[in-house]
DNA sequence: CCCGGATGTGTACATCTGTACATATCGCCG
DNA sequence: CGGCGATATGTACAGATGTACACATCCGGG
């Protein structure tokens, strides 16, 4: 019974799960396919996380993560001149002409949100947590939460309807809804 | 074999997918779970929607044809003296404080179609058919398109983290990250 | 150095799934 | 009223899956 001592192996697993997800979807999730993409028994999946429930959330813990981390250095390097909304506008813009596959899983892996409960409290977490940051720019919450509101919206509209962004129309548009 | 005539079956298939889909997700979803809570044999369910997503397919449809026809309901009620962004902030909350089960089926559903091909053009004409209702009310189509990302944005943050829903200060935050 | 617990591995089993198909039964149209 | 196409039914099969478990191997601390 050949066996490498492999300390990284939990890590490269998460990974695995990760890429699993973008390929296949959260539907294509199992221990197999998960093992087979990281290239280790079918045990060592079921050891490291005994529960595909325990891979997910270890998966939307590290993409949260991420997505945090770039969206927090985003908020930083604004310069504060421009309304708010534009610079949402412009990172919803950026976002979408970026990596398609990475907006996707990420808006799989915290859709499933709705109906997991355990990757609820990671999903709110995250929301929150934008709110927070973008905050040190807006100045409140309230705002910041509506921006991220505003955001998550047109994201789903274009990724769902392929439709091309507009983002100077858009801002008229919620201009004018206002008044 | 006893056999009984049944007209209305596609249709009560179409239900119990609808239903079994509200009780255990998309992911809960069988020829078999449709079956028992259909009360007709599994041959049945694969007669009338040979592969899975046949199902979803009909199951989305229709809970968009109900759905776009409350909402076409809801913007012809408007008088047009508030700013159209109270409206919709009105009905977020109205929706949220409603049926949120109902909500959490049809947001399932309409964001399956991320993955699912078959869905895509589904959730886009929703979309799209949401924002031609909505122009009635505000007149062009960009302002209609910018509320319903915004309504759709909220309704997620506010199913995802169960926040209480605060309309005032929402459209407060909006206007300010306008100027 | 050595041993106990952490880590790794292979396999087995019961269950559920999509799908195909042969057969039975009905409604309707000519 | 006869028959044909649509509808209905039960069953079978191959494959995938979660999970459990017995056993092997390794690492680090006493």
């Amino acid at each position: 019974m050949a066996r490498r001592h492999d300390p990284e192996r939990r890590q490269r697993i998460i990974d695995a799960a990760i890429g699993v997800v973008a390929a296949r979807g959260i539907a294509g999730l199992s221990h197999r396919a998960v093992a087979a993409a990281a290239d280790v028994p079918l045990g060592s999946t079921t050891y490291h996380f005994a529960t595909l429930d325990d891979l997910l959330v270890a998966a939307l813990e590290q993409v949260n993560a991420g997505w945090l981390a770039d969206f927090g250095r985003w908020v930083d390097e604004l310069d504060g001149d421009a309304p708010a909304a534009d610079d949402v506008l412009r990172l919803v813009a950026d976002t979408l002409a970026g990596d398609r596959t990475r907006v996707e899983l990420e808006y799989e892996l915290y859709l499933a949100a709705l109906r997991h409960p355990r990757l609820r409290p990671l999903a709110a977490d995250c929301l929150d947590e934008m709110a927070r940051l973008l905050a040190r720019r807006t100045g409140d919450l309230p705002t910041a939460r509506a921006l991220v509101a505003f955001a998550d919206g047109l994201m789903l509209q274009h990724l769902l309807t392929g439709r091309p962004f507009e983002p100077d129309a858009l801002r008229d548009g919620l201009t004018a809804a206002l008044v």
